[in-house]
DNA sequence: TCTGGGGTCCTAGGACCC
DNA sequence: TCTGGGGTCCTAGGACCC
């Protein structure tokens, strides 16, 4: 008895939101007349292309269809199903919304991703009369569905790590929580990949040491861990398999990179392609780092060659930018050494933002007398006022010829 | 079936400063 | 003349997640 008051005091009540096949949900309600009705929904890239599966409906998953899967696959899985872009706008709509709901529930929301969000309820039981968390869950399901239209799935437990397995327990439109003292036997009866955070390497590297099972991952002491992994990332697996996570539901902080990049339709080597390439994707990231408030300081360059290697290159800049002349000029710099290290055909391109400060606070670094700025006020009121009229008419309305992606990169949308 | 695009976090080595 | 650590920033790469 004193036992369990003791479990009581310092539980905690963490919910997990996650919406069912969201880009699916989104797509069919930016197109309800053609999709409402469908029950084979596929999202992501064109299938005569180098497109994957960003999100599948749950009728074409019967047939083994997932997401990352490439497009021309899943597609011969499932000949029947409508395929669809990507539902940028209606996302990030629904998006917002969601989380503007869950605020009213919970004191303390993370975002995880689009889709996805937690939820720390610790210290409400007297504000929800003391009902069972799976109750307060469902309610939450039914406000979200009311306001947004989306089907989510909760899952709940005293920890992040449980409340989101056992989301996946809950879908679709459900809701699963694992009961305090419940955690060790929950987790135990999963796989080790399921663990959040054990991925490909992670599950390989066990593996070669006979290591498949959780029961045996279990059973195998600290230390050998930790000379398999390290001290940190053996206490840190020792305790995820067994459903122990102290790690806090975090207020959201702001973005901490912007990035762009595109995969093209076939393989690029000519370096003046590959430029104006690395323009487009300037001009995407910089928008987007605008359009979200930020200057950057570093800059980043990412190529994918065809062999698939990635190889990057980045610069900090004593100041911070935001406008695509600045980015580009740095960017086609890296791109060069790029090259020079490596002269080999690219798949594909990108570009990167990071070291982010807020516009709010002043954007320059050291700003000295001798080197000309990076960029002027006037360059930053250009680049708002073109941003204010793409928005009115379309990206491409203000995008110069040369900035027109290269033929070959056909797959763009 | 050749394998997207948006992110976060971690590591390891070197530069540089105290 | 030789020998230190520690802290922070930067860079490149990689694992992982949705």
């Amino acid at each position: 008895m004193t036992g369990e008051r003791a479990v009581a005091a310092n539980t905690r009540r963490i919910l997990h939101v996650d919406v069912d096949a969201m880009f699916v949900q989104c797509a069919v309600m930016a197109d309800p007349e053609r999709l409402s009705a469908e029950r084979y929904i596929l999202v992501g890239g064109r299938p005569e292309g180098r497109g994957v599966v960003t999100s599948a409906s749950y009728g074409c998953r019967e047939f083994g269809v997932h997401s990352a899967m490439a497009m021309a696959t899943a597609v011969r899985l499932c000949p029947r199903a409508v395929v669809v872009g990507v539902p940028g706008a209606m996302v990030r709509e629904k998006s917002r919304s969601l989380t503007e709901v869950l605020r009213d529930w919970a004191p303390v929301v993370s975002k995880a991703s689009v889709d996805e969000a937690y939820l720390d309820l610790t210290g409400t039981e007297a504000m929800y009369r003391r009902e069972p968390l799976a109750e307060t869950a469902r309610r939450i399901q039914a406000a979200v569905k009311e306001r947004t239209g989306l089907d989510v799935s909760l899952g709940g437990g005293t920890n992040r790590l449980v409340a989101k397995l056992a989301t996946s327990f809950a879908k679709p439109a459900g809701v699963h929580v694992v009961e305090p003292g419940g955690e060790a036997d929950f987790v135990g009866g999963l796989e080790i990949e399921d663990l959040i955070g054990v991925g490909p390497a992670l599950e390989l590297e066990l593996r070669r040491r006979g290591v498949t099972t959780m029961r045996r991952l279990r059973s195998v002491e600290q230390p050998t861990l930790a000379s398999w992994l390290g001290e940190e990332r053996a206490a840190w697996l020792w305790r995820r398999c067994r459903g122990i996570d102290d790690s806090p539901v975090a207020a959201d902080e702001g973005v901490k990179s912007v990035s762009s990049e595109t995969t093209f339709a076939s393989d690029l080597n000519d370096t003046a392609q590959l430029e104006e390439a690395l323009l487009a994707q300037v001009v995407d990231a910089a928008t987007a780092l605008r359009r979200k408030g930020y200057y950057a300081r570093t800059v980043t360059v990412k190529l994918r060659d065809s062999d698939f290697r990635d190889r990057s290159r980045s610069r900090t800049l004593d100041e911070a930018v935001q406008t695509e002349q600045a980015i580009y000029r740095v960017a086609r710099k890296l791109l060069g050494e790029l090259r020079e290290q490596r002269r080999t055909p690219a798949r594909l391109i990108g570009v990167g933002l990071s070291s982010l400060a807020p516009t709010g606070q002043a954007a320059q670094g050291v700003l000295s007398e001798l080197a000309p700025p990076a960029e002027t006020e006037r360059d930053r009121a250009l680049a708002r006022a073109s941003d204010r009229l793409k928005e009115k008419f379309g990206r491409d309305a203000l995008r110069p010829a040369r900035l027109v992606p290269p033929a070959t990169d056909g797959d763009r949308r």
